[in-house]
DNA sequence: ACTAATGTTGTAGG
DNA sequence: GCCTACAACATTAG
């Protein structure tokens, strides 16, 4: 489910829900999305006031009025305000005011307190979104290809294999190209590409390509903006030939192969 | 039965 | 150190 804009579009739909709460308790399922003591973890939420909800790349930071609960919704990782338990429940919060819930069948997702910021918040490089045009292009002075790049979370937090996809088609560049290539003009493009694609797909309530969807239940709508993920064979919005879908870095890729050059 | 799926991390080798 | 491939995590859908 989870790139930038669907992370955002889920910070947006809980914040309000959430802030200035009270956790009453806590229960955990899974040893794979609460790693340690589940227990423990339990214990040191118990009481604890929220204090804010914010999105720092892919991860939700939920600031308590002692320490910091982060939580990735990794692959398939949802946060409902509503709803019930089920087989797939790992995480279930019960507010002053509300429950939380946290259900992810894979669970790739995590859940973890921390006292100060998490270590893996600490890692993550600029928010795609505020990086400037002169801070991009110093960081892409990298030997690595266009596509591993966007997908690498220390070069910038946030994009995944849909809005990776997405931006090098609107910036007319092939996912193989070598980041260090690229002429100040394609960087300017690619630029853009991504923050114009990112700010439409957060205005979109996100992509909802299987069963994404916001903390009230709601589905976003990028998914029928997309331009190269997932249309393997079908033509090109722009020039007509059929998408094409390779690996790049383990992940499928689409792109298509007339406008998007090396 | 087999493959791929919106992600991250650790290991090995060049 | 940088870069790439691969495996692992667990489940579902086609």
């Amino acid at each position: 489910m989870p790139e930038l804009p669907e992370v955002e579009t889920v910070v947006r739909s809980v914040a309000a829900h959430l802030a200035g709460r009270r956790i009453l308790e806590s229960k955990f399922t899974s040893k794979f999305v609460t790693p340690g003591s589940r227990a423990k973890l339990a214990q040191r939420l118990l009481g604890r006031r929220i204090e804010s909800v914010r999105r720092r790349g892919k991860f939700i930071i939920i600031e308590l009025d002692e320490g910091t609960l982060t939580v990735h919704l990794g692959m398939t990782g949802k946060l409902l305000i509503q709803g019930q338990t089920n087989q797939h429940t790992h995480g279930v919060f019960t507010l002053d005011d509300g429950m939380l819930f946290y259900q992810d069948p894979r669970q790739f997702g995590r859940i973890e307190w921390s006292a100060g910021e998490s270590p893996r918040v600490k890692r993550l490089g600029p928010e795609p979104l505020e990086i400037s045009l002169d801070e991009f292009r110093v960081r892409l002075k990298r030997t690595t290809r266009m596509k591993a790049l966007l997908l690498n979370q220390t070069f910038l937090a946030g994009l995944g294999n849909i809005y990776a996809d997405e931006s090098l088609f609107a910036a007319g560049i092939h996912p193989l190209t070598q980041a260090n290539k690229l002429t100040a003009t394609r960087a300017a493009r690619l630029h853009r590409a991504i923050q114009g694609i990112l700010t439409h797909a957060i205005q979109l309530g996100g992509s909802s390509i299987s069963d994404y969807v916001n903390a009230e239940g709601e589905r976003g709508w990028f998914q029928m903006e997309h331009r190269a993920y997932g249309r393997e064979g079908e033509p090109c919005v722009n020039c007509g030939k059929p998408i094409r879908k390779i690996l790049v870095a383990q992940r499928g890729t689409h792109y298509c192969p007339r406008c998007q050059k090396k």
